[in-house]
DNA sequence: ACGCCCGCCTGTAAGC
DNA sequence: TGCTTACAGGCGGGCG
């Protein structure tokens, strides 16, 4: 489900809401959500611990904790971070509740339950945790120089989507909005680094940021599932901005040509065939 | 080293 | 009103 700009918006509520407090119980109910330790030390590594700092890392949420270790959190396709009091009923899906000191509850809840959360060291987190480790640069996190923008390109073959969904390339984006992004600069989906003029790679370049930068900017985009919330569950407000993204046959906003959906792999993408070439 | 396809899960909506 | 099928923000692995 979230991609950078929801997962940044979850990041700043744990900022504000669970930055400075202990952790006071761990309960681990489900089954598969902790599933890269044993559920006991998973639990034993957290309980007494505060929190004192909320990282992201591309898709990934990091809780700096007073015992030198990181709870890493990656939410997968449906993943919830909720702050709740004790006694309102946990919601069907309710995997992991951290309890605090000082009351209230974070819970982790996660019908499909890709998103997983493990207790590890910082030194872990780049070697034993590979796809931490490899990931690429955070568009958001730190602004990258356009230069090495234009050489990390070249550098490789892919087509643009696949590309900008590679982790390893940019951490962050997934399938909605490199579909926005790619509307944003006027490029097709399919297009090569390589076939790029240098006009193109600047407004690819500048649609990363500018796109990126709005969507956390209305925190997140929440489509008619309604399976991304922040942690107050509200919805985020970037999906009434969305140019391509679930509007197939609609009108593009820039020039009324119908939207196109067109099915890459096992899944869409939305592009408009006039504006983009 | 790549691109494609599947599997991992549950819930919802569309289609018959 | 069913029952069945397709599809959904992610990711890793196996295949050719």
């Amino acid at each position: 489900m979230p991609e950078l700009p929801e997962v940044e918006t979850i990041r700043r509520g744990l900022d504000r809401e669970v930055v400075g407090k202990r952790v006071k119980t761990v309960q681990v109910t489900g089954t598969r959500t902790v599933r890269r330790q044993p559920k006991k030390q998973f639990v034993k590594r957290l309980e007494g611990a505060k929190i004192t700092g909320a990282d992201r890392r591309g898709k990934y949420l990091v809780l700096r904790l007073d015992t030198g270790d990181v709870a890493v959190i990656h939410l997968g396709m449906s993943g919830q971070l909720l702050r709740a009091q004790a006694r309102e009923p946990a919601p069907k899906h309710t995997h992991v509740v951290i309890t605090f000191t000082q009351g209230g509850q974070l819970r982790y809840v996660d019908p499909r339950t890709f998103g997983e959360l493990f207790v590890t060291t910082p030194d872990e987190l780049g070697k034993e945790v590979p796809e931490l480790g490899s990931l690429g640069m955070d568009p958001v996190d730190e602004p990258i120089p356009w230069v090495k923008f234009r050489e990390m390109l070249l550098a490789r073959t892919t087509k643009l989507k696949p590309l900008l969904m590679d982790q390893t390339f940019l951490a962050g984006i997934g399938n909605i909005y490199s579909d926005e992004i790619l509307w944003e600069a006027g490029l097709r989906h399919d297009r090569t680094p390589q076939s790029l003029s240098t006009m193109e790679i600047r407004r690819l370049y500048r649609a990363i940021v500018e796109v990126l930068h709005e969507a956390v900017k209305h925190r997140g985009s929440t489509l008619a599932d309604q399976q991304y919330v922040d942690l107050h569950g509200r919805p985020g407000e970037y999906q009434l901005l969305h140019q391509v993204y679930d509007r197939e046959g609609q009108a593009c906003r820039r020039c009324r040509t119908p939207i196109v959906r067109e099915k890459l792999g096992s899944r869409s993408t939305f592009f408009c065939p006039n504006c983009q070439i």
